[in-house]
DNA sequence: ATCATAATTAACAAATTGACGAACTCAAGT
DNA sequence: ACTTGAGTTCGTCAATTTGTTAATTATGAT
C-alpha cells in the first residue's frame, strides 16, 4: 500500500484507488486526518508532485486504523474475496497471549522453528483454508498493518510445502503456523519454518474445535 | 525498498541500510545524485522528517542502476545468498525481445497463461534453480527495480506449484515462466498461471543449451 | 602524530509542500 | 427546478524541504 503509493508515477491515482477500497469519501477520509477534504482532493490529482512520506504514511494509517475500528472488515474481506470464502475465522485480540498458551490449548504439537520466542505474545490468528487461498486471493493481500504478531491457521494442508512457500515468498510473516490436520509434513516445510524463524505447528483438532478454545482468549 | 523507507519510523535509518548494502559512501550516492553529500547526511540523520516521495524514489532508483551497471552484483547477490547458488544465470537485455519469439527460439511448449500478451517485450531473464531458490534465499527479493518484463526460468521442477505458488505470493511478478525439463504439470500451476495472467511456458532444452541460446539475444 | 577520507553539523536561499477557504462543476434525488 | 453531496480548482501563506557552502568531527591508515 505505502509502497505501492511511492513507486506508481501517478501517487494520487493509487491514493485514490485505496481510498475507494476502503469505501470512504474524501470528506470522511479528510476527517479521519483533521484536513479538510479539498486537502484529499489536491492529493488525489496530483498538486503536489511529492508529497512527504509523513503524508503518505498518515493516510495509509488513517484508513487501516478506520477499517480496524470498523471490524477490520476491508481486510477479512480482502482474504475472503468473491464469497469464496477461503477464511474459515479471523479475530483480533485485545490483549497478547503468549504462543506457547495458544499451541496448548489447541492440543498442538510442536514441528519445528525457533523455541525461544514461545513466550512472545501474538494478538490475532486467522484461519485458512490452504487451496482455496491459494486459488482465490492474493495470499496475504498487500496490506500495511498487517502484524506479524499473529497465528496462521492452514487447514486441507496436503504436505505443508505449498502455504510455507507462500509464506516465504511474502514480505509480511506471521509468528506462528499451524497445520490443520495434516496428511503429512514435507521436511521442506519445517525446513522453511526455521529459516524464516516461525513456529511450525500441527493439530489434530478441526476447524470448530479451534475457533470454540480460540474463543475463551481475549 | 522504498516501502521499507516510507513505512519505518526511522526512514535514514533504512536508507543507511540500504546505502551500506549497495556499498556506497555518502560522496558516491550523492554523485549519482548530482547532489552534495551533506545532503545524503542529512537524510539519513533524519534531519529531513519527512523527505518527499520523489526523493525516496531517486535514491532506490540511483542505488539500483548503480549496481545494474556494475553488473548486477548487489541483485544477484540477494539471490544466490550464501554461495549457495541457485541462480543457474541472469542477464538483462538491452532492447526488449518480444515473448513470442524467445518462446520459439527455446522450442518452448505453452502451457497456460494469457495468450494475448505474447507480443510483449521482455528485458531479461533468470535461471533458477526452484529448490535451491526457495531454500536459499528470500524468494524474489524484495527489491524495487525488478521489472515484471521479464522472463523467469525454473529448473528442478516437479510439479510446478511451488514456483507458481511463490509468484502468486509476490507483489512483483514477471510476464513469463517457464519450467525446464518439468516431471509433471499440475493443474493448480496451469491455474494459477492464468489467474495471475503470466505465461506458463516448458522446454525440454537444459540450462546450458538454453543459455547459449540467449547469448543472441541483446 | 599526521594526512586523507568519510561523516556530521550549521547557516542560509529558493522551491515546494501542507493546509485553508471560497468558488465551481457534476451528478442524483426529490 | 432546486437542493444536497461529492469532488475539483485555485489563490494564498506559513512551514518544510531541497540544495549549497563551509566548518567540524570521527575514523583509519601510514
Amino acid at each position: 500500500m505505502a509502497g505501492e503509493i511511492v513507486i506508481s508515477e501517478k501517487p494520487g491515482d493509487t491514493l485514490k484507488k485505496w481510498r475507494t477500497i476502503f469505501k470512504l469519501s474524501q470528506k470522511n477520509l479528510a476527517s479521519l486526518l483533521n484536513v479538510k477534504p479539498s486537502v484529499v482532493c489536491d492529493f488525489e490529482k496530483g498538486r503536489r508532485a511529492s508529497p512527504g512520506i509523513g503524508t503518505v504514511r498518515k493516510f495509509v494509517e488513517a484508513m487501516v486504523e478506520y477499517d480496524k475500528a470498523q471490524g477490520g472488515k476491508i481486510v477479512s474481506s480482502m482474504f475472503a474475496k468473491d464469497n469464496n470464502n477461503a477464511v474459515y475465522d479471523i479475530r483480533e485480540f485485545n490483549t497478547g497471549t503468549a504462543i506457547s498458551k495458544l499451541i496448548k490449548d489447541i492440543d498442538g504439537e510442536i514441528l519445528s522453528g525457533n523455541k525461544d520466542i514461545l513466550e512472545r505474545p501474538i494478538y490475532g490468528y486467522t484461519i485458512v483454508d490452504s487451496l482455496k487461498a491459494i486459488t482465490t486471493f492474493n495470499v496475504f493481500g498487500d496490506l500495511y498493518g498487517w502484524s506479524n504478531e499473529r497465528a496462521i491457521f492452514f487447514s486441507g494442508v496436503h504436505y505443508g510445502r505449498s502455504p510455507m512457500i507462500a509464506i516465504r515468498a511474502h514480505p509480511v510473516k506471521p509468528r506462528v503456523v499451524i497445520y490443520i490436520k495434516p496428511k503429512t509434513i514435507d521436511k521442506l516445510a519445517t525446513k522453511l519454518a526455521e529459516m524464516e524463524r516461525i513456529v511450525l505447528v500441527k493439530t489434530e483438532l478441526d476447524e470448530e474445535e479451534i475457533v470454540t478454545i480460540l474463543k475463551k482468549f481475549n
